[in-house]
DNA sequence: TTAGCATCATTGACATGTCAATCGGTAGGC
DNA sequence: GCCTACCGATTGACATGTCAATGATGCTAA
């Protein structure tokens, strides 16, 4: 990566290949890691990540139960889709919802002793794949870098906020 | 990441709360990258990313075509999700399909004009918006080490062939 | 020959995600 | 008091992805 180009960063140019080459390879590596953690903890315990997110925050929030907007927000969700994900896994029993005492037209969520249970056969395997898939592929350089990347990642993103 | 914990690494343990955070930011802002992206290909060009990777392979290949499963290998997807993505497309009048001359049973799928204007046109909004929000978001060094945690996850990901 | 098997591609059933519309209720402005 | 605008949450329509089952066709071995 040289600095000899007349107009190298700060400019109108487009990737470099080298640039284009590391892009498709680091999106569809975290791509593919991501599904292969779906798949692990499918098979390890019949729960997607999204059913996990759900059932980690409700099992570290007071009294087991969140208002749904506040769980959006913990988990970074938009409302309509943990409405249709909370309706899921009620039909699955993982999780009740009812009426909230203290917030007129708020509604809560509770876990199930179920949906507790899930999550606790849950944790290890969920921990121990991505120790395998993550921690394990990467030397303790790597994974501060990809700290630090993903922060500088994140910073980009909120900078451009979509329009 | 000191080495004097009695066993620290090639053991069992699972990740420390470090590692975890890590975890959590590198995999949630990727995926918000990739969801970024294909908003901004959306409203730029109405493709999605699914598209554009089909278009970018057909726009590439000689004759503008391919077969099926070439086309799948190429693109790394499985063959139903192309199917179904193909019918999409060829409803939208992007590509066409018809029986592979040379190979029995085959299909083969073609570019069509309205395909390779559709590509044409959101190729530079699409490599643009790459530069913004993955190059110009990370020093050259950074970019570097992007490639080699990729390198190095996807390494582990195929030594972890699924079971 | 023909039964069984492998291969290419498609299909159907279903899980998941987004966007826009809706529903019910609360709160201001007048 | 009433109209309106907003707010929390849900819903419907649709795009996309996976898995398993199904055609359709050629290959091979008894």
């Amino acid at each position: 990566m040289t600095d000899a180009t007349p107009d190298r960063r700060g400019g109108r140019q487009l990737p470099t290949a080298d640039e284009l080459r590391i892009w498709r390879d680091f999106i569809e590596t975290t791509a593919a890691l991501s599904s292969r953690l779906e798949s692990r903890l499918q098979s390890d315990s019949a729960l997607s990540t999204g059913d996990y997110a759900v059932l980690l925050a409700l099992s570290e929030a007071q009294g087991q139960a969140m208002r749904s907007s506040e769980l959006a927000t913990h988990i970074g969700w938009e409302r309509s889709r943990l409405s249709h994900h909370l309706g899921r896994m009620e039909r699955r029993g993982l999780i009740r919802r009812q009426e909230c005492a203290t917030v007129p037209r708020g509604s809560e969520v509770l876990l199930t002793t179920a949906g507790a249970e899930a999550f606790r056969g849950a944790t290890f395997p969920h921990l121990r794949a991505i120790r395998e898939l993550f921690v394990d592929a990467l030397t303790p350089d790597q994974i501060v870098a990809a700290g630090e990347i993903a922060a500088a990642l994140r910073a980009r993103l909120d900078v451009l906020r979509p329009h």
